[in-house]
DNA sequence: ATTCTTTTTTTCGAAGCTCGAAAAAATAGC
DNA sequence: GCTATTTTTTCGAGCTTCGAAAAAAAGAAT
């Protein structure tokens, strides 16, 4: 249902704003903010004086102020790390860690463990999870703010409400309701976000002039996943956490997926796929649940070297990618790609094949120049996307309360053309 | 850039909101329109009387109020029909209508006519086009409102500004600026949309409960369309009118396609494709230009009365489908599904083979039961769907006018799950 | 050392918007 | 004709933002 504005969203919508312009800015004056935000000077002070009173925002005593120049000297905003905390939890196969992060977004503590995912029972894996966030609370030091928010990155597909972790390859267990246990312990609300959704947002964190409205990012690893940001905001499906890559269908009743079915793209480039057809199984390998990185960069040194099967296995996933990428492009036209994950390690036996691909595609015909970010470490890449999800609600739903601002207000589509 | 919000964007917000609810109610009360958009009666109150005084609402004199209640009966709101007035106009195969539409959105005029498109130069097209808005504007009464914006939906790529046809089955030229030329001409702002767009657009209209949020309109016609609406707004790619459904990959390197790439799903499912199966011709057989619908009518009585060529073509045609929904249920979920244009006729020969390739898709796993809403002709609903486009950017734009919302202020994603 | 410039930040009154309560309007029921 | 009921308008209060002016704080100039 369209709703109206009313006149207190008003000051909830400024307010939002001015923390969010700290937040990107770092250390902004007054006068940055104003000049940001496009609303006049009183108002940013008006403002930013009730943030400074709540203590949400302090003055950062006007340290490195660049060249001081002539006239008063700008005094900076920065947002308080003692004013709250957020805690972010990776959990992949049989590796979890917890981090504790302050308001500023700096990593205060942090916890890190190996357990067997794969092996554990569904109470064991939800205590293993909980012990770590335990761990890590029982770390910080006094002056930490109170912990408001927790995120919970996991390969696998999430419900749409991010409560529950549906299905993961990490575990056997299906339906694990994460969110809620964290929230039963703690006492702080919880979400359990897709691994590659949290990339996507931790690069539009790091590049936002790279990374801004639609882009998309590939985690190349055992499976294939995907996390797609469109008009700015991350999309994930109706019903589930959306975006899953690597089970689009690159050939018909093709190779063996992991997920039971047939001929998804990630059947011939997940690691497991690789693996496989280099070693000359045959596509109805069962997929293998745990390949280490040693034995895949072996298959890239054995690729570079020689002809061969292994060869063959990169540039198979190569295809599988680029046709992938190009229905994509069709569909969506995602501009930047980042490629992440270890899979990247071998992305020079993987790259002609995939451009190669992709050239043949519709979706690729404007693509010949197009470039792929590599990053081969995705862990950091989630956590942060997890600390800057948990941390944007914090800004948004506690600092800055009030109704949900109307959906109506996007922007129509005859007018974000223009824009 | 993140923009404020400024006082007086509320008030174009909220004027944007009343028009919107009347259009959408057509004939409310005051006491309706302050339900539906949450504003205070006294809101509804001031913001009615103004535009009342503007002349762009009218009180429709209360007449079928339904049983009148104990009480001072509602006085009825509606759109002033002659507060402004649109044109649509729809452009295919050999096929130009032009429409004005009053404010209201009731047709006024009409002009059909049937040019050669194929054989057309680049300025008879264009001119064709000019004539036909010439003569619907001269056959228009006296008392209709001054046109303020025109809307001509087209099979094939746009420009992501909506101004230029990149390219089109339905004439040989590429890059045809008819914005400008209309524009130029006739002193009113135009936009060229893609047909499946619009027809998204005028399904979202007809049936709001149905066809709220995400959702996708495929056209199933000499080519294969799709129209896809995320998150309640038209989704169009980062540089095109995006949405190509129709040239996802299904085979890769397989059936030659009228895009000169191959393995397409239209290189399957498209009339062509069917045509040249039927008839054994072999996937390299160059696609036809212009299929008539008898042809297409007989093809599909000889698959209902005997097994062979033309029952195996359609069941390709299903297959292709099937496969293109799994990867795009796979990649976003758009739940409900309308297949449009006069393909449909023939989906009983297609559905089949169509659920089958669904079922053994990863996208399609959660999608036994969906169902397909069908419609032959798709002229009506473009027609509709350039109408109600044209209309909602005079109700924002002219009538409503001021700096564009905050792009911000869409709902952040963690809020998103929620509602 | 003092005054002038320049720039940032705060203050203050004005204008605009929405809201709630009360009043006015308009009709059905008795 | 009076009362009850519902819709619509009116009016003052309370926010919010804005622009202009004032205050603050520093470097530059004398």
């Amino acid at each position: 249902m369209i709703v109206g504005v009313r006149h207190d969203d008003l000051r909830r919508q400024n307010r939002a704003m001015v923390i969010a312009a700290v937040r990107r800015a770092g250390q902004p004056s007054r006068t940055e903010i104003a000049a940001a935000t496009a609303l006049s000077h009183s108002t940013i002070s008006t403002i930013s004086a009730s943030l400074i009173e709540e203590r949400i925002v302090i003055e950062a005593g006007g340290s490195e102020t660049a060249a001081s120049r002539r006239g008063r000297p700008q005094v900076a905003l920065g947002l308080n790390p003692g004013a709250a905390s957020v805690v972010a939890v990776v959990l992949s196969l049989n590796a979890l860690s917890a981090t504790l992060i302050d308001y500023a977004g700096r990593e205060i503590a942090q916890d890190v463990s190996r357990p067997s995912t794969l092996t554990l029972s569904r109470a064991e894996l939800v205590e293993a999870v909980a012990a770590a966030v335990r761990r890590v609370l029982a770390r910080a030091e006094a002056g930490a703010g109170p912990v408001l928010r927790m995120a919970l990155g996991i390969q696998g597909i999430t419900d749409s409400a991010a409560r529950t972790l549906l299905w993961s390859p990490i575990t056997p267990h299906s339906d694990v309701a994460f969110a809620d246990a964290l929230e039963a312990e703690f006492g702080v609300p919880a979400t359990v976000e897709n691994d590659c959704n949290m990339i996507a947002v931790a690069l539009k964190g790091r590049a936002p002039q790279r990374y801004r409205d639609n882009f998309v990012a590939v985690l190349l690893s055992n499976g294939i996943g995907m996390g797609l940001m469109l008009r700015g905001s991350l999309f994930s499906g109706s019903r589930s956490s959306g975006g899953e890559f690597g089970h689009m269908t690159h050939i018909p009743d093709g190779a063996l997926c992991r997920c039971g079915r047939r001929g998804c793209i990630e059947a011939y480039a997940g690691n497991y796929a690789i693996l496989r057809h280099a070693r000359g199984q045959g596509e109805d390998a069962p997929p293998a649940a745990d390949i280490d990185d040693a034995t895949m960069l072996e298959l890239a040194q054995a690729a570079r070297a020689r002809p061969g099967r292994e060869r063959e296995a990169f540039a198979r996933a190569g295809e599988a990618l680029g046709f992938g990428l190009g229905s994509l492009f069709a569909l969506i036209d995602p501009a930047p790609v980042a490629l992440v994950g270890h899979g990247t390690s071998a992305f020079d036996m993987i790259e002609p094949a995939m451009r190669a691909a992709l050239a043949r595609t519709a979706g690729g015909r404007r693509e010949a120049a197009l470039s792929f970010d590599l990053e081969a470490d995705e862990t950091p890449l989630i956590r942060e996307g997890c600390a800057r999800q948990a941390l944007a609600f914090v800004d948004h739903e506690i600092f800055a309360p009030g109704l949900a601002p109307a959906a109506e207000a996007a922007a129509p589509d005859y007018a974000s053309r223009i824009a």
